[in-house]
DNA sequence: CTGTTAGCGCATTCAC
DNA sequence: GTGAATGCGCTAACAG
């Protein structure tokens, strides 16, 4: 069955273009791979025919073969949060600009479909995988990084060293919301965390407390409360208390924008006007920040950059196999709105 | 070079399973694809075989070998959307269940990038693909789904008979929201729609005078106008223009909630309060219609099952060849929140 | 029912 | 610098 060089019927193979190009198709392979060793004409010899042809690589037989699959997972416990969707968005569009694609695995927050979903990703159709907020437990990921380039992003617990991650500096921005209050007066300020194991809680909390001490104030526990992360009213009811305190906070920082509307709603259930009578302060800068009114002052996350730059780590790790910097933290910004003011001098 | 039964160093092959099954790789073949013609023991015997070595078969040398890659590329606009997002979940749920995979492409709205995405998509990385908001021509998309299978979800504009698609239905969503007006005793009911090309407002408009028609309404021209779908001046100034039209509605249907928010602030700015001096319908029930105060009556489009539905007219396309309805429009639900009230009896 | 034989499209030694 | 040959892991006709 003599191959036909016109490409009338089926997609190009590298045959035709071989031969369009009179050439064998090892040497269009080499051009293909940018394969130094290959002489000028040669060269543009083959792509023209590529081009005129309109070939482009099977990237299924180039994995079989070679190995390199073209393809990234990325696991995502829920592809409709916002939140999750901008570090998707990060990481697709790093992934986009070296012509790789995303294989997404939603995984609900289920630790057995990300150890099914993983095990899937690892059995050749992906190169590697970017993780977020996986259920894996540092023991897990220690063990599946030692056969699978992995990079994790945003973990929601601490993890051992050695395994590659991305966050952001919850710390700093802790301290720079806490500092922007204290800079407006306020000296009782409230701190409403997440759940207590999570680095987000832990973290944010040692930037409120450096924040404190270091302008001298003396932190009350009675401003320290828990809640999860979502709105609701268990987190307006930790709000209420919070300012139904005898001697109550003038500020709150609240440890997500979450929280922050529960905090908002906790207040205006009790004729509190804010900024007014207190300020708020949120983190993340989701939608929500610039749709709440008054609009929200909150610390932003690079969540997009934290994307990007964990798939920027992850070819890293495709490449070189070791790579210095395995942890990064990404800087936050604080964006100072309408829900935070000078605390009232007469109160 | 013998090949070792025992799968100690690399993942196991189905050449692997054939030898300690003591069978050949075709029957192993048989026995992984489901296939009737095989001896029960010898199935048995396999699927041990397979169960011991840990065996799965590999994606790209099945892409390469039988044509199926048991990859679907989705197209999205952007990820971070969280509109988007639940189609996407919706989507990859149904495809997990399929044990499919998604390879995703944001296109950013940029009709080049679907081009190019499309183009990869179909140069064998995968079996169809699932098409959100595409701004490709009817034409274009025609001329594409003849060589490759793909159904439209939420189409923007218009597209031929031909192509399958998916999407709300628009007109009987926007009639339930007008109805729902009308049995508050509202007459006066404005309707803000996005652009007017879009079918998402033709289609609602539709609906909107279609009810009022119902009801023996006379529609007035003064109380329909246009803006984009989106939070911000542009929109509040049109709603703004409404609101201060001599004899001003009492009622007004946003064509989503992105533009109820907006007729929301534009009331709020001129002392009018929601629902008592007016009400407001939106469209979608993003993540908005809970968070605004007060909460949103609107219309909920169905997106995650859209996106399920999507897939699963993909599936049949891919298996028959042939499907009966193409076109599917899935229904919305009216939720009636706080934004909504009989109309004020004196004025 | 089961085994044999060919490739799928490409990357990759090796020679030349 | 370039070409011929080999195999990646699997599916798909054919035979038997």
């Amino acid at each position: 069955m003599a191959n036909t060089d016109t490409n009338h019927g089926k997609r190009a193979t590298i045959r035709g273009v071989a031969s369009a190009a009179g050439v064998s198709i090892a040497t269009v392979s080499r051009v293909l791979n940018g394969r130094p060793d290959v002489a000028p004409d040669t060269r543009e010899a083959v792509l023209r025919a590529v081009r005129e042809q309109g070939f482009s690589t099977n990237r299924n037989a180039r994995a079989l073969s070679g190995g390199r699959t073209g393809l990234i997972g990325v696991t995502i416990p829920r592809v409709e949060a916002s939140y999750f969707g901008v570090i998707l968005s990060g990481a697709s569009e790093a992934l986009y600009e070296q012509d790789m694609r995303i294989v997404l695995c939603p995984t609900l927050h289920q630790h057995e479909r990300e150890v099914t979903l993983l095990d899937r990703l690892m059995r050749g159709t992906t190169d590697g995988a970017v993780l977020m907020l996986p259920e894996e437990s540092s023991a897990e990921l220690k063990a599946l990084q030692r056969e699978f380039p992995v990079v994790v992003v945003d973990p929601r617990v601490s993890l051992d060293e050695g395994i590659p991650v991305v966050s952001a500096a919850h710390a700093a921005g802790a301290r720079a919301a806490t500092e922007h209050l204290l800079s407006l007066g306020h000296r009782r300020i409230g701190a409403i965390t997440g759940p207590p194991e999570w680095i987000a809680s832990t973290d944010r909390l040692d930037g409120y407390r450096g924040a404190l001490a270091a302008a001298g104030v003396m932190p009350d526990p009675a401003l320290v409360a828990a809640s999860d992360f979502r709105v609701g009213p268990a987190t307006e009811a930790v709000a209420a208390a919070m300012l139904d305190l005898p001697d109550p906070p003038t500020a709150i920082f609240a440890f997500n924008d979450n929280v922050a509307v529960g905090v908002m709603r906790a207040a205006r259930a009790r004729g509190l006007s804010i900024p007014d009578d207190l300020s708020v302060v949120g983190f993340d800068d989701s939608e929500l920040a610039e749709i709440v009114v008054p609009r929200l002052t909150t610390v932003r996350q690079p969540l997009a950059e934290m994307g990007r730059m964990a798939v920027s780590l992850l070819m890293r790790l495709l490449e070189n196999q070791r790579v210095d910097a395995l942890r990064i933290e990404l800087a936050t910004k604080l964006i100072v709105r309408e829900s935070t003011a000078p605390v009232a001098v007469a109160r």
